[in-house]
DNA sequence: GTGAAAGCGCTAACAT
DNA sequence: ATGTTAGCGCTTTCAC
């Protein structure tokens, strides 16, 4: 391994001391160093083609220019919106974006989390949904609060079961919001393809539906409810699976909510794959509005989340609000989004 | 900013000198370090909730456990199937990814690559394609063998026009494959979409598209190539554009490609939003063969890429290639993955 | 097997 | 305005 040029090298090329040489190149406040000085700090460093060590700055700075984001898998299109946002807002304050994936795992995220603390993130933003079980939780607890008690910041995405600073997505009311725009339009047996139980984000949306349904009246039958992956191939499974189960079941269904766009889009292949007609025999809706789904026929109805937008805001959050004094840590802050319904061609009206 | 817990305090709180406290939780390969001082150094770890500072160790060790990303946009799902594919190989080695995003502007890449060797990552994958300004390339050049200098290592995907370790895509020899197969199926005058004209990806599959359609004594007619943004509105816009240009034109066309599946789609937008059917009207063909898309109608005929499996083996070629002496700069490994004709509905025979 | 001490590359007092 | 020097938190000789 090559010895690295270290700012000695150039200020020796330069013939200064390495406290002018640093001053020359970080350039603090006021231009404390004299131009000729400067100048030839600057060209000694270009000669020996000089990178200032970030892991030395951020020892004796206390502090790096690295934020972290943790999602489930950044081949989602939800978590690379989400990826979007929140490098875009990093990019803007000048720091790099570390991300982890935790392939749904949160012993994993856990472990993350771990690492992403040792590097001193200045912020670390959860971006996948939280899940329910309580020994994990205890340990990213844990790793958390350290993350804090060094000075860094912590945000969520999703729900607000965590003392951090959270963008709370407000699922149950936009699939409610949802479940009414149904009803409205004339549905009224309806099934859902839901995600892994211990998953709150399709809890939510699941809870947030059914409530809808109820409020209008209609009813949803425990047997029409299938928990399955969140995912494209997951939305698939389920639905082929309820129809295999009951070929004539589908009959007395005439919309099926899918928990996500990703699972709708499965979804409907299925009910394609086995004759199904969409939306004359049956109408689907999903949940996030993903972009890249935009031209999947018919177009999908669904709840626009601003995914960006949550990714910049949670960063923004971290970063501004970060808690006060050590003894004092600030109250956490939530930002509730929440969904809008779009309704297009895969659930039209039925009157 | 509260103190931060460290190796001092952890070794004070169990009654060991620091050197016996790092020993005990780094835990070199032979454990010479008592069972019983391990235990009460691991307590006292545990006690302070601490967390070793990774700039530290790296300031020591000489390197750090990130390697670094740089796309263009990590929203689009050919840079996050890439993306996917070299966090899932840097997890299972214990690396952290860093990404960037370009926004597909060299100056911006050069920018971050500046940044990612002031990290020292150990390893820096250009996801992004090639450009052809010299002026840019030559400050990228600079940086990427300052990087190596420092001991890191450099892998690029797409075009093989740097002197680093490459995973070479055959953009022109799928492109000339699938217009090949488009002539086998009986298509003959075509259209094609192509991305920004410096970009080397799209022309690389113009390029090779061209040659294919010519070798099969079919032509291209330089009108019936329209460059646009390397999107999903652009593919829409320049379809539209070409459309609206010379309404009557499209009658001569039976096959559009459009030089990525994201593009594609936008193209089918246009398409049907002024009237025309696919494929019965004209044909459309798209590269990459994006998983998300799998379920847009009629099904894409594509060039399929590997996207994961080529984000992974960039890292594996950075990390395991790397340059053996400062002298003697290894050659880099040029490795060429080829894509795979994909014919589906959206091209039918027409014979 | 354990501890003392020397740095890793850099910035920020503190002198001058 | 510039140089000297003391660390930042950690690993690793080097003695014992």
């Amino acid at each position: 391994m090559a010895d690295q040029v270290t700012l000695r090298d150039v200020a020796q090329l330069a013939g200064v001391s390495v406290a002018t040489a640093s001053r020359a190149l970080s350039g603090a406040v006021g231009r404390t160093v004299r131009a000729d000085l400067r100048a030839r700090v600057l060209d000694a460093a270009g000669m020996l083609n000089y990178s200032p060590n970030a892991a030395a700055q951020a020892m004796v700075r206390g502090s790096t220019s690295t934020v972290a984001l943790v999602v489930h898998d950044i081949a989602d299109p939800y978590a690379a919106a989400v990826a979007a946002g929140v490098m875009a807002t990093a990019a803007r304050r000048g720091l790099m974006v570390t991300v982890a994936a935790t392939g749904s795992d949160p012993e994993v995220e856990v472990r993350h989390v771990e690492m992403l603390r040792r590097q001193r993130a200045r912020a670390v933003i959860l971006g996948g949904s939280r899940t329910a079980d309580p020994f994990v939780q205890q340990r990213l607890d844990l790793e958390l609060s350290g993350i804090l008690a060094d000075g860094g910041s912590v945000a969520s995405i999703g729900q607000d079961t965590l003392p951090v600073h959270t963008v709370r997505i407000d699922n149950a009311g936009g699939a409610r919001s949802l479940a009414t725009s149904l009803v409205g339009l004339g549905y009224r047996r309806f099934a859902v393809l839901t995600g892994p139980e211990s998953w709150l984000t399709s809890e939510d949306r699941l809870t947030g539906f059914q409530a809808g349904v109820e409020a209008a009246g209609a009813a949803l039958a425990p047997e029409s409810v299938m928990s399955t992956q969140f995912s494209r191939d997951g939305g698939y499974v389920a639905m082929a699976e309820m129809l295999d189960r009951d070929p004539g079941a589908i009959a007395d269904v005439d919309a099926v909510f899918a928990v996500s766009d990703v699972m709708a889009v499965g979804a409907m292949a299925a009910l394609r794959d086995r004759g199904h007609h969409i939306p004359g025999d049956v109408a689907v809706a999903g949940f996030d509005d993903i972009g890249m789904l935009r031209d999947v026929r018919p177009a999908l109805t669904t709840v626009r989340l601003p995914l960006e937008r949550i990714g910049s805001r949670a960063l923004e959050l971290a970063l501004d609000l970060r808690p006060a004094e050590a003894e004092d840590r600030a109250t956490p802050v939530v930002e509730t989004v929440t969904g809008e319904v779009v309704v297009r061609a895969s659930t039209p009206g039925r009157n």
